[in-house]
DNA sequence: CGCTTATTGTTTCTCTGTGAGACAATAATA
DNA sequence: TATTATTGTCTCACAGAGAAACAATAAGCG
């Protein structure tokens, strides 16, 4: 394996992804770990150069989750000239066994777009990438440092996550079709970081008329079954 | 004056600017006529390799209008393939007299990092770039055909500003530091393209506490004089 | 089976904020 | 002094959210 050519891609222009995922009551984002480095990254990659944005966003998660369609998002490009580290990027590159040229294209200046997604954590199959050895989840709450500004980056995906999650209602993203009242209000507690009252989210959730209830659900616990609910597909 | 170079800017990355402003109740931004061709466009540059992206915005903008310390807010990445179209390029460089190498470096495809700014109309000097011969207000309800995906851009901008309105409390920036309530109101009014009620609206601002009362601005009309106000500088 | 327990779905009461309109205050004019 | 236009405030009705009560029910246990 060689390494990525210069001419094939947009130079100074990379993307990255905030995947949010949820389980166990967490909210989790995917993290690679660089091969003998020890570094964790953002999920990205580069824009190939006769490729929309947008598309180049969607194959990259598409390597590394398996998913299509997945609920994407804009959030910020980041564009300060010290937010990129050549050095890092060099010691990712050797550490896989690459003889770096001095003038290499991935070690200048880099802009890097921002996307968040959504996805349903049982319908993942992760893959890292050549450069990686593994890629995993990681709890929103307890992250790791990260290289570059990614943990910055995280914070503004989850800043607008959070400000979008009203005025789109795209918190069903995050969960199964079927789902229960209580495991809806889980994600958005997850997500806006605060416990909600149950009553009050029930009512506004059904009052909105986004909602279809299905049959109940019988977990074998010795209390009332709840609904399982299903967002409207119109 | 020559070709810019290539060597001083980041390639294919662009900025344009939706420049908002308030005169006469109306909603307006700032477009630029280029020499020779008719074509209108908002008003853009380009990132030189050792500049921060906000400080590339932010000088674009002061050669404009200039103003320092305008209110600015990032917008959208705009990167589809086909969003830019070199041939309408290479028309406004000849159109002042270059000659246009093939390879040019600003005939390729090229990245847009959309802004908006929030300006006091009545502080702003014009001043066309060197491509341009005419800088202008036009009205946000009745503009015309634009560049590129110049159009698009506009309304990004205008849709991101509608949300940040309430949330970010950013309408007295289109104002001299000292206003009305009438004058705040009719802000709101142009942003959101649609009217509001007089006493909700002063209700709902005096109570956000946001506000200092100052003396009364007789205008010499027969009615009651109105208080004027400012917004607090904590 | 009848009782208990935990959780869910619904209802009630209260409080806050908004729409809609009434009403009082007032700067200039006739 | 009365009139006019606009402003600042108040009132009433209504919708939505917080808080809590209440009713329903699936399973466990005697």
């Amino acid at each position: 394996m060689s390494l990525p050519e210069s001419s094939q891609y947009i130079p100074h222009l990379a993307y990255d992804s905030v995947v949010f995922g949820f389980s166990r009551g967490k909210l989790k984002i995917l993290l690679m770990e660089y091969h003998d480095t020890g570094l964790l990254a953002l999920p990205g990659g580069f824009v190939k150069k006769n490729e929309n944005l947008d598309d180049a966003v969607k194959r990259g998660l598409y390597e590394r989750t398996g998913l299509k369609e997945v609920y994407l998002e804009q959030v910020h490009l980041f564009g300060k000239v010290d937010r990129f580290d050549p050095g890092i990027m060099k010691k990712i590159l050797e550490a896989n066994g690459y003889a770096v040229p001095d003038q290499y294209w991935m070690l200048d200046r880099f802009f890097s777009i921002a996307y968040y997604a959504l996805i349903d954590w049982e319908k993942v199959t992760l893959k890292p990438d050549t450069l990686s050895d593994s890629i995993g989840w990681y709890e929103i709450d307890h992250l790791p440092d990260l290289i570059f500004d990614h943990n910055q980056i995280v914070s503004k995906a989850l800043m607008t996550l959070r400000e979008n999650l009203d005025r789109k209602l795209i918190g069903g993203n995050l969960l199964p079709e079927k789902f229960t009242m209580n495991e809806l209000q889980s994600v958005y507690e997850a997500i806006l970081g605060q416990k909600m009252r149950r009553t009050s989210f029930q009512r506004k959730m059904l009052s909105m008329d986004i909602l279809d209830r299905h049959e109940k659900l019988f977990t074998g616990k010795s209390h009332k079954a709840p609904y399982l609910y299903s967002f409207k597909s119109t």
